[in-house]
DNA sequence: GCCGTTTTCGGCCCGACTGTTTTCAGTCG
């Protein structure tokens, strides 16, 4: 599973540095439990919720993080420091480059890809490939002429696979599966586990469990999948498989008197289940994907529930299984209450038709409250976003106009009056103060400049909240996952600053944005800064996007009271103004 | 490289599958 980029605000840096050094340490065949140590450490900087370099000036010991020692404290501090790292630096300098991408090449580790450097000099895909096409490499000892034709069909599908999908396209993909499964081998019972279950704001794969007191029956079914186009693997309990959308599916199937035990396996995140493994072990027990046991004895399996109790700990909600602090707060039966979907009362970032959406004021409110909302925010686009039709001063009078005929008639959602207000590269928004003075909120956000410097695009986001009426900062980061990479600025900073002013920040739920995403929400919370949960809907439809945007606030272990819109109309309308 | 009320050295999660082997190493999740 790799980690996706640009994950946590000021210590990408520090991250990154780490895991090419992990990388190249590995190319070099290094002691791989070494190798193991900086990528751990990469793992828990990645999942901070304050930058280290905040950390250092206030004088915080690194070696209090998890798996963080004196060396690789005094490394971090100096990537902090200076930026660079001279073990990277000497490490680029020792190992030839392109040598490490290989290890990028499914089936190729470490022991082989040093072979194939050593004996054959290779240092690169493409030399890879020559070699591989001119019968070089079957002539190593332990490669044959099966693994040559699979290295070649690797690098090829590799350049081709190597992406992660939004949760939308995973969600379709799972679904179309399990009916094939259900139909192929009805006695299973099945479960999407893996980074799907865990509400990743992407997934790389899909990992589905089967339970079944026939294995074979279901691996048949799911080997002879028409979407199929190449069969990994398949044996007597696990198959994995690449679909034609580029997409790999492995799946695993057990017993039902172990299913508890693989749902934990399958889930992850491989942290989270080498925490877990390591506790059974300092308890005398083994964990795996079969149970908890004491010598041959099975103390837990059938459910999540017992194995994670045999432990001594509370059930673990999938969102935080990612090994940052979940179990000694599960030890301590002190996880959160976290937020769901049935708490929230309302959703304040949605469009009509007025600007792009796709249904008047009347449609959007009736279906709004048909999902469960009380309260739903009108927020169509400013003048400048002209591609999607954005309002002006007298078509938004015209709209809150219409607004209150609605709301006098009843039967839906409250409607509020808002806009999603364009802003400039300079930090001006896109309509003046007295015409957002006369709304109910004003939800900002960034449609254009997404390359500034980071120091100038904080500027930019802080001149913005400035503005007397501005109230929700909309998908801060503007990435569209799959074609728009995230823009950069001080997440921190700009935290500060809406805390400050009694503003908010908002968590998208839309399946190519999702942003904020885990880290930033838990960031947001850790500021004081309320989020809001917002379908951003441009359409009834998606509203059926909101469990996305939770499956993030609940990453970041936000609960009810940490979420503007799980709170009744009057306190939000109260909050609202406080900023107005 | 980290870590320790059994340990400051010698461990470091555990099992499935593949290919090249004749009992297993390498890789993956």
């Amino acid at each position: 599973m790799t980690m996706a980029p640009n994950r946590s605000g000021g210590n990408r840096e520090i991250v990154a540095t780490l895991e090419e050094i992990a990388k190249l340490l590995e190319a070099e065949d290094a002691n791989p439990f070494r190798v193991r140590a900086y990528r751990r450490a990469a793992r828990v900087i990645d999942g901070l919720s304050e930058s280290v370099r905040d950390m250092l000036a206030r004088g915080a010991d690194l070696t209090a993080l998890p798996g963080i020692g004196a060396d690789l404290a005094a490394k971090i501090r100096e990537i902090a420091e200076t930026g660079a790292s001279r073990m990277l630096a000497s490490l680029r300098g020792e190992v030839p480059g392109g040598v490490a991408d290989l290890l990028q090449v499914p089936g190729l580790g470490p022991k082989r890809a040093r072979l194939l450097q050593h004996d054959l000099g290779i240092s690169g895909l493409s030399e890879l490939v020559q070699a591989a096409r001119e019968h070089r490499v079957r002539q190593l000892h332990g490669f044959g002429a099966r693994s040559e034709q699979r290295i070649l069909e690797a690098v090829q599908a590799h350049v081709e696979r190597n992406r992660r999908f939004d949760l939308r396209i995973a969600g379709e993909t799972a679904g179309t599966l399990l009916r094939h499964l259900h139909r192929g081998a009805a006695n299973g019972a099945y479960t999407v586990a893996g980074s799907y279950r865990r509400c990743r704001d992407t997934v790389g794969d899909l990992d589905v469990l089967a339970t079944a007191r026939i294995p074979a029956a279901v691996i048949r079914a799911f080997t002879s999948y028409p979407d199929i186009d190449q069969v990994l693997s398949a044996g007597t309990t696990r198959a994995s498989v690449v679909l034609r959308n580029g997409m790999q599916v492995d799946l695993r199937v057990v017993r039902p008197d172990s299913h508890g035990a693989a749902l934990i396996y399958l889930t992850g995140s491989k942290a989270h289940n080498l925490a877990l493994r390591l506790l059974a072990r300092s308890n005398g027990l083994k964990l795996n994907e079969y149970g908890l046991f004491r010598g041959t004895t099975r103390l837990a399996g059938e459910t999540e529930e017992a194995v994670y109790g045999a432990l001594g700990l509370t059930w673990i909600p999938p969102e935080l299984r990612e090994d940052r602090g979940e179990i000694a707060a599960a030890r301590r039966g002190e996880l959160p209450m976290l937020v769901k979907t049935a708490d929230l009362q309302g959703d304040l970032h949605v469009h009509s038709s007025a600007s792009d959406g796709a249904a008047d004021l009347r449609t959007m409110a009736r279906e709004a409250a048909r999902y469960g909302l009380h309260y739903l925010a009108i927020t169509d686009h400013s003048p400048r976003v002209a591609v999607a039709h954005g309002l002006d001063a007298g078509r938004l009078r015209a709209q809150a106009d219409e607004i209150d005929r609605v709301n006098a008639e009843g039967g839906g959602a409250v409607l509020l009056k808002g806009v999603e207000v364009d802003i400039g590269e300079d930090g001006s928004l896109d309509l003046p103060d007295d015409v957002l003075g006369r709304l109910d909120l004003v939800v900002g956000a960034i449609h254009s400049h997404f390359d500034l410097p980071a120091d100038r695009q904080t500027v930019r986001i802080l001149r913005a909240l400035d503005h007397p009426h501005f109230t929700i900062l909309a998908h801060p980061w503007g990435r569209l996952i799959g074609r728009r990479d995230i823009c950069h600025f001080d997440l921190e900073r700009v935290l500060r600053a809406l805390a400050q002013r009694g503003s908010f920040i908002e968590a998208n739920a839309q399946p190519n944005r999702l942003d904020l995403w885990d880290i930033g929400c838990q960031q947001a919370k850790a500021a004081g800064v309320l989020v809001s949960i917002a379908s951003d809907a441009h359409g009834p439809a998606d509203f059926g996007n909101l469990p996305l945007g939770v499956g993030q606030a609940r990453r970041g272990w936000l609960g009810p009271s940490d979420v503007l819109n799980a709170r009744p109309l009057a306190e939000v309308r109260t909050l609202l103004r406080r900023t107005m």
